[in-house]
DNA sequence: CGTGCTTTTGAAAATCATCAAGTATAGTGG
DNA sequence: CCACTATACTTGATGATTTTCAAAAGCACG
């Protein structure tokens, strides 16, 4: 019965002959509290995967069986409601550490928003590294306490700003913090946001529609705040007015 | 300017003859992962405080110099924007464990919602001591899983959920984890929700005002979904409908 | 150069907020 | 014990931001 075979999540599956040395997300996500000397073990967990775009790699209420570190390209994370109204609770990127639930299946899914690599560990025995590597558990509990402080940034965002306010902090956010795509958070501010997801998903992360995410991008262009050369791409004209706006300042 | 503060915040400071091996919050709290016979050492960093209702015991903002516990009581954790618009993004009551955050700043404020009781430790040394006590790390990391889990449902509500919605999963939430303050989390529905905080919390938790926090109850006792003996207190009438109502069923 | 998608733009509708009284409730002091 | 005051809560009328409904305009891809 051809036509019932779910179509593999994955498209390549692979161990790369120099997988964690040399892994370029290393830097920004969790393993690099692990040594030079010990990456082996860490690299004999890990299976390196491609993602399409559009594809769905985490399904909310699925068993948890495994850990994600993104490596390259984005996902949203979600969660849906029955009807279908849907909520993103961020977006992954290089770097990003998925799968921290104490709970045996996923509280959110994950989809990729554009071509991804990602790497997979199996729960338990990660769980198992861990017990060798405190330094890995600190990074964790660092990484979640700084996910936790986003998470009540973005209630603030959800429960008290307007539309105009919440399009002017996730603009500076993105500017600051996911510049051209890499995360390296410099600290200074890009002239240029690349936006790899759609209007939709924007609006279903900052709780508004896509029209409104549209109307409030053309206003803010009308504004001089911003330039908008395609849908893609934003540039950033008045950053300090953005900001001030994203502060809740008139 | 917390350091122009004329009134001290702490009513009362002591070291309790039996610090934490007596301690009712502990079963509910991280200081469970340490055992009887290590105790003392956690015994030895822990402050008992009192707190008055109203009471702001962290300020946004201000050097985290401490981690808290709380042992009794509820407090609410907030964010403000400079104009004054506030976000709740969550109560805190016996056993929740307080500020998890990798910068040296709080990122939230807590202000004792009725008589608190909590225990203070000093950062750098508990910090210490969680190196001596991996098991304590992991249970932090749970617990900031867990809150990281709670976090994101919290966001599908602020940002998806209608004011009805929202109120229902509230008072579920609340029957259900928080039945009449202690922190049990027993499975079982409560039959009486009993609210420590004022309606102005309430609609700063839910993303709402006070007013349609109001009429929403009013329609919900209309409906026959509770009643309302006094404004503190909820009574559940139709569990199965506030839950319906909750997860978005119409 | 269609075809299908995303995005933009417009007009109408709705939910929720704001403004404004009015009613409980609790705490205080006579 | 009872006014008296302050605060919290409820209820009503109006209004505004945002959503919904609808359709046109861009853009990418075969």
């Amino acid at each position: 019965m051809t036509h019932l075979r779910v179509r593999p999540l994955i498209v390549e599956s692979v161990r790369p002959s120099e997988p964690c040395a040399a892994c370029e997300a290393r830097p920004f996500s969790v393993c690099n509290a692990i040594d030079q000397r010990d990456i082996e073990r860490l690299a004999a967990l890990a299976v390196s995967l491609s993602v399409d775009a559009g594809r769905t790699f985490i399904e909310e209420g699925d068993p948890a069986e495994h850990f994600f570190n993104v490596t390259a390209g984005t996902a949203k994370l979600f969660k849906l409601l029955p009807d279908g109204r849907r909520q993103i609770t961020g977006f992954a990127s290089m770097g990003t550490f998925l799968g921290l639930a104490v709970s045996s299946t996923y509280a959110f899914g994950a989809e990729a928003v554009e071509p991804m690599r990602i790497c997979r560990f199996s729960r338990p025995k990660l769980r198992a590294l861990l017990d060798d590597f405190p330094a890995m558990e600190k990074r964790l509990l660092e990484v979640a306490s700084n996910e936790l402080v986003a998470a009540q940034e973005q209630m603030l965002l959800l429960g008290r700003k307007t539309a105009r306010e919440r399009l002017a902090s996730f603009l500076v956010t993105r500017g600051v913090c996911a510049g051209n795509g890499a995360p390296a958070c410099g600290h200074r501010a890009a002239e240029k946001v690349t936006l790899p997801m759609t209007r939709s998903d924007i609006a279903d992360y900052l709780g508004l529609t896509i029209e409104t995410v549209s109307r409030t991008l053309t206003r803010f262009k009308s504004e001089r705040l911003i330039d908008i050369p395609n849908a893609a791409d934003i540039l950033i004209r008045d950053h300090a007015a953005l900001r001030s706006l994203a502060t809740g300042l008139h």
